[in-house]
DNA sequence: TCCATAGTTCGAATATAATCGAACTAATTC
DNA sequence: GAATTAGTTCGATTATATTCGAACTATGGA
């Protein structure tokens, strides 16, 4: 393998990006990615097997949500901001506005 | 069963909305409901079995994004809009703007 | 009371997705 | 060119979702 092949936004469907975002361990790739682009898969894989995070890279990019390239031997993912903002607007955003309220704790009651 | 139990929008984790809003038959539900509420379950069945219909409706109950009252007996759903808004504000509206950007034509390129 | 309607629940079958070890590949370094 | 590194691919296993028929429940009406 020389390099990936990425899918064009035009072909970015809806159900692959909330399918890709539905599950935690990749949300928290993109998060990640968000916070520090560009990152090799290592400092993204939590403990798992390295054939696990290669699955989940894969459904991310064939999602649209993230781009690989090959340097040298490390293989640098960054986020396909323009793209997913050129074919679905604000969808990213609101994903992981979500994301983060989702993590901050429930408002205590007023006493 | 007399009524159905509903999460409290504290309850509503991202996971589960994007899973459910992941399904092209369920997003077609929600995006119908976001034309006319409340609706019953049997107009928006497509054809399908009963059975797989009330699978689905659960799933969106679970997840939050819809509310089924009992009324006589019908069963009419209505979106949890101040509620989703309240829990992850704009993520809904993000979605259906997505859904309708993809149910667009592509753009033709200019000549 | 009997029937029709609207939808649920159960159970089984099928499909899709996730997980992980093992063998592999491509680039880099020694 | 051998060893190392970073990640892929394969194949099997397990887990999760979807699908659907059949039997069931609750309500309303004849």
């Amino acid at each position: 393998m020389k390099q990936y092949d990425h899918p064009a936004p035009e072909d970015f469907t809806l159900a692959g990006i909330l399918h890709a975002l539905a599950d935690p361990f990749r949300l928290s790739v993109v998060r990640k990615l968000m916070q520090h682009q560009p990152q090799a898969c290592t400092p993204l894989q939590g403990g798992r097997p390295k054939s696990s995070i290669s699955h989940h890279f894969m459904v991310l990019r064939k999602s649209g949500l993230l781009r690989t390239e090959v340097v040298g031997v490390t293989h640098m993912n960054s986020l396909r901001l323009q793209d997913m903002e050129a074919r679905f607007p604000g969808l990213l955003a609101a994903v992981l506005a979500a994301a983060e309220q989702e993590e901050m704790p429930a408002p205590q009651p007023v006493a």
